[in-house]
RNA sequence: GGGCGAAUAGCUCAGCGGAAGAGCGUCGCCCUUACAAGGCGGUGGUCGCAGGUUCGAACCCUGCUUCGCCUACCA
């Protein structure tokens, strides 16, 4: 579409829906959202955290999503080679969860009953559909991915990543197998990382034990908190200090409900305050036991089983019960047996499962392991040295934290759905062989009898090789070299250790290079009341329902097909009562942005994304204004008067003013990007539309582009109204351009609609990003412009201060003179049409009667005061009580710098500039007050 | 137990050494032909408390109070 002219089919309102799917079809069928590894700009990378396939993306996804997708826009249109790569995590253990959990419901099986095979059947159907759903989503959002390298961590290429990774950490000795305490899940049956511990205060008890000594002579008590484990003890511990036991120490004690003898042993361990000082030692079955155990080569017996029931070599009347059902049989044996001692309520620490909720037994167990710490090392360098930048920046701390206490990493866990591990064991001579495709022998004496290890890789392996593997490693792809390090990486806090950390582990030993130049954290989104999102609560927010509108009946049908609890339910129906009304993508994105603040929270509600729909709408409709006034105006022609300094002079003042701003907040937007200050640039972009564009230059823009219909303009009209429409269209096309990463689907719709110069592109999404221009950069029109304003503003105060209708034109005298007077006398007409008033201006109204009765004042500054007569029978004493209050205020402000300037420190230390600024404050504020005081006197007389 | 952070207008938050700000809400008045998803105007704050540094503190330092979050193997 070209030039001259353009007819308006715009609604009143803006229609999302209607828009939307046209450009989303647009730039995908276009390719715009592709970026070739091989073209000779200045590349700039993201990668996107792969979602978990476990449903569908919540409103924290789109936030960090936005977030990137504003960062992509925005450097592809400063010609930057952007590239924002898509993908899905298969999420190992909370696929299983939730497949097992549905596999319980529905058909009240395990995936034991399934087999392995089938399971795995039903974990790809299920990663189909949702991984589908997911993109969907992503691609409604109007997020600019690249889709053709769209990637899912188990696909071809990234399991041929894993085993590399994997088999050349084996071989450099920084993966390994051994026997140590682990945290098991016994619902899921399954090892879990210590990430994936919650430990939360718990009631319980503390019981003490009289464990008998073998000769006879006495006995000593123990203290603990899980009696069920005294099944396995193997020893007694005491402190070498404690003085009780001194003597104690070697001897044997006979463990009740059994038959075996321990010895107590002198460890620093117990602490002689607590308890009873002395501690029962379970190594098998508890972290701090294990230790003594490892101290002292104590044996560790193992009581509980993967199932979390108790096990032989536990006596045989205990053995199946639950470790519940062991503790209370266990206790009561005690008591009759006479062993129990006192029993004391005690706060215990308990581990549960992030996962399943299950309460993690520390076991003792062969797995796979990463040897962390000289990963770590790497890793925590590459921070100190600032080749990876935290932003805010407070997380590093977070992260260096970690980084300089990590322990070694658990990687193997007893699932299904995940990266199997290639580990093969020979049952002939036992030796482990571990190689990047499928052995038919064991590597040490070629037997044939092998069989590969059952276990899978923790999930978070796969994903620490993400922003790599993506782009082809292991291979030395054009991809890889153009594209990695990534810029930036957008994430959470919560998964800094999960992954981050991860990520830089393995980036630097595998390529030695960062990962990413920049971490940003997002904020996390929680409800209105602060309260975090989850399903269980009923809080949870889909964006695609704040996208497109959802009522109530759909939300509550969505939480009885997901079988969400009752409480959930009554929430849903509180929040949203009245259903969700479509906002449109444009105007969610814009509200993530905008309260995207640095703090650690968002408060989101819709409510609040209704204001920013609200401007969406408001843009619209200053855009329909334009197109409907824009008939004759030639782009090219007004380009040719813009760019040369004399067209630019021959602006009127409202047009300096308007380009003058226009420059000055595409400065704040990519310097607000520039620091990843999201809300600043969004602000910054709704002030200047809202308050400044809309609010001023439409309406002072109006007379000009009023033409009568059948009525010829004269040729300076004709030429003054060809003026405003180019710097309106202008105006109007820079905005789009700026707002575009925000809200790209209004503003390519807007755009396209606008009339410009015939050169430019066919999308505004590969237009170039606005960048300040000095040359449009004007301080005087500034200042014209806010002397305009401010005499408005005034007269309106006035108005409504003394109860004149809006639509009454009232009469007001400004005082003023020198150029000032002349710019009012210049403005008279848009100051008279924007306050609705009939203005005289005049250096001096004593001769004047109709401002020499009851007048109401507005002082506003030293040089410009505004008079209004006022009816009658209006309350004189109410202009005094008004009157009086603004002296006051000055009168404060007089005293504060009075009391600056008598000081003498002041005067000597205080920068000269500041002392200068003070000082003509004072005489503007005694002015001010001298003008005021002088009204009093006037109404006095009245 | 260790660490980190936050307390500013009714709410959500900016500001982080030189005159207290925004959005929303609230209260008036207006359907003024772009927009009632709108316009105009008003109200509202000893910047958690107590000390200190400074010519000057919402801002820097110390302590306290109250809330968050992360982290940890006290039986």
């Amino acid at each position: 579409m070209r030039a001259v002219t353009t007819s308006s089919a715009l609604s009143k309102q803006y229609d999302p829906s209607d828009v939307e799917p046209r450009w989303l079809r647009f730039w995908l069928e276009n390719g715009f959202f592709h970026a070739d590894e091989a073209a000779p700009t200045v590349p700039y990378s993201i990668t996107l955290p792969p979602p978990n396939v476990t449903g569908s993306l919540h409103i924290g996804h789109a936030l960090g999503s936005t977030m990137q997708d504003i960062l992509v826009r925005w450097k592809r249109m400063q010609g930057f080679n952007s590239m924002w790569m898509p993908g899905i995590d298969h999420a190992s253990i909370a696929v299983h969860v939730l497949l097992e959990k549905d596999l319980k419901r529905r058909e009240n099986k395990t995936r034991f009953d399934l087999g392995r095979e089938e399971f795995l059947k039903k974990a790809w159907a299920w990663k189909e559909k949702s991984g589908n759903r997911i993109s969907e989503q992503e691609k409604l959002m109007g997020f600019s991915l690249d889709w053709q390298r769209e990637r899912f961590t188990m696909d071809e290429k990234s399991n041929g990543a894993v085993t590399e990774a994997f088999v050349r950490l084996y071989e450099e000795g920084l993966i390994f197998r051994a026997k140590r305490m682990i945290n098991w899940d016994p619902a899921s049956e399954t090892v879990v990382s210590d990430l994936e511990v919650d430990t939360v205060d718990e009631n319980g008890s503390l019981w003490e034990i009289k464990y008998p000594f073998a000769d006879g002579t006495g006995e000593i008590i123990v203290a603990t908190t899980r009696p069920e484990t005294m099944l396995g003890d193997t020893a007694v511990a005491v402190n070498p200090k404690d003085e009780r036991y001194k003597g104690m120490h070697g001897k044997l004690v006979t463990l009740p409900l059994t038959d075996r003898q321990i010895p107590i042993v002198a460890d620093e361990w117990p602490d002689p305050e607590f308890g009873s000082g002395a501690v029962k030692v379970t190594p098998a079955h508890d972290p701090n036991d294990y230790e003594i155990g490892q101290r002292h080569k104590l044996e560790a017996i193992q009581v509980i089983d993967s199932k979390g029931k108790m096990m032989a070599p536990s006596p045989a009347k205990y053995v199946g019960m639950t470790v519940d059902q062991a503790r209370k049989a266990i206790v009561a044996d005690l008591e009759a047996a006479g062993f129990l001692g006192e029993v004391k309520p005690h706060k215990v620490p308990r581990g549960r499962s992030q996962r399943s909720g299950a309460v993690i037994e520390p076991m003792l167990m062969d797995q796979w392991w990463v040897k962390a710490a000289p990963l770590a090392e790497k890793a925590a360098k590459a921070v100190e040295d600032g080749k990876t930048k935290f932003v805010p920046e407070l997380w590093t701390k977070t992260y260096m934290h970690w980084m300089t206490n990590i322990r070694d990493w658990c990687i193997s866990r007893q699932l299904w759905w995940g990266h199997r591990i290639p580990a093969w064991y020979c049952s002939a001579c036992n030796a482990t062989t571990v190689q990047r495709t499928p052995p038919t022998a064991c590597s040490k004496c070629q037997s044939a009898e092998i069989k590969q290890d059952e276990d899978v890789l923790d999930t978070w392996f796969s994903s620490g090789l993400w922003p790599f593997s993506t782009l082809g490693w292991p291979e030395k792809t054009r991809a890889l070299s153009t594209f990695y390090p990534n810029n930036v990486l957008v994430t959470g806090p919560d998964i800094i250790f999960f992954w981050v950390a991860r990520m830089m582990m393995m980036g630097l030993h595998f390529t030695g290079k960062v990962p990413f130049r920049t971490v940003y954290l997002t904020s996390i989104v929680t409800d209105e009341n602060g309260d975090k999102m989850s399903k269980m609560k009923g809080n949870v927010i889909d964006p695609l329902d704040v996208v497109y509108g959802a009522t109530l009946e759909s939300l509550l049908a969505r939480a009885d097909a997901e079988n969400a609890p009752e409480a959930a339910v009554k929430t849903i129906k509180k929040n949203f009562g009245k259903g969700i009304p479509a906002m449109g993508a444009d105007a969610l994105r814009f509200a993530l942005a905008a309260l995207n603040t640095s703090g650690r929270y968002i408060r989101l509600s819709i409510e609040r994304v209704e204001g920013y729909r609200n401007f969406i709408n408001k843009l619209w409709n200053a855009s329909r204004f334009a197109l409907m006034n824009l008939d004759g105006y030639d782009p090219d022609r007004f380009e040719a008067q813009i760019t040369t300094p004399a067209g630019r002079a021959a602006l009127g003042m409202p047009e300096r003013w308007i380009l003058s701003r226009l420059q000055a907040v595409s400065q704040d937007v990519d310097a607000a990007l520039e620091a990843f200050r999201f809300a600043d640039a969004a602000n910054a972009i709704y002030h200047f539309v809202w308050h400044e564009l809309c609010d001023w230059y439409i309406e002072l823009a109006k007379p000009h582009l009023h033409q009568q219909e059948g009525v010829e303009l004269d040729a300076p009209r004709a030429a003054r109204r060809h003026v405003v429409q180019g710097v309106l269209a202008t105006a109007l096309e820079t905005t789009m351009r700026l707002l575009h990463p925000f809200a790209p689907y209004v503003t390519e719709e807007i755009w396209q609609k606008l009339p410009k110069p015939p050169q430019l592109p066919g999308s505004l999404m590969i237009t170039v990003f606005p960048r300040a221009d000095q040359a449009f950069v004007d301080k005087t029109a500034e200042a014209e412009m806010k002397l305009l304003q401010d005499v408005a503003v005034g007269c309106r105060m006035l108005k409504a201060t003394y109860g004149f209708a809006p639509a009454q034109s009232i009469s007001v005298g400004v005082r003023v003179s020198g150029p000032k007077a002349e710019l009012l006398e210049r403005f008279r007409e848009p100051i008279e049409r924007a306050a609705r008033v009939k203005m005289t201006v005049a250096a001096n109204f004593d001769a004047n009667a109709e401002f020499t009765g009851l007048v109401g004042k507005e002082v506003l500054n030293s040089e410009v005061e505004i008079l209004m007569p006022l009816p009658k029978d209006i309350d004189a004493k109410a202009e005094v009580a008004r009157i009086t209050k603004d002296i006051a205020k000055a009168e404060k402000e007089i005293g504060g710098i009075e009391k600056k300037l008598a000081n003498a420190d002041f005067l000597s230390r205080a920068p000269e500039d500041i002392v200068a600024e003070q000082r003509a404050r004072l005489a503007e504020e005694q002015a001010r007050k001298s003008r005021l005081a002088d009204a009093i006197a006037t109404l006095a007389k009245a």
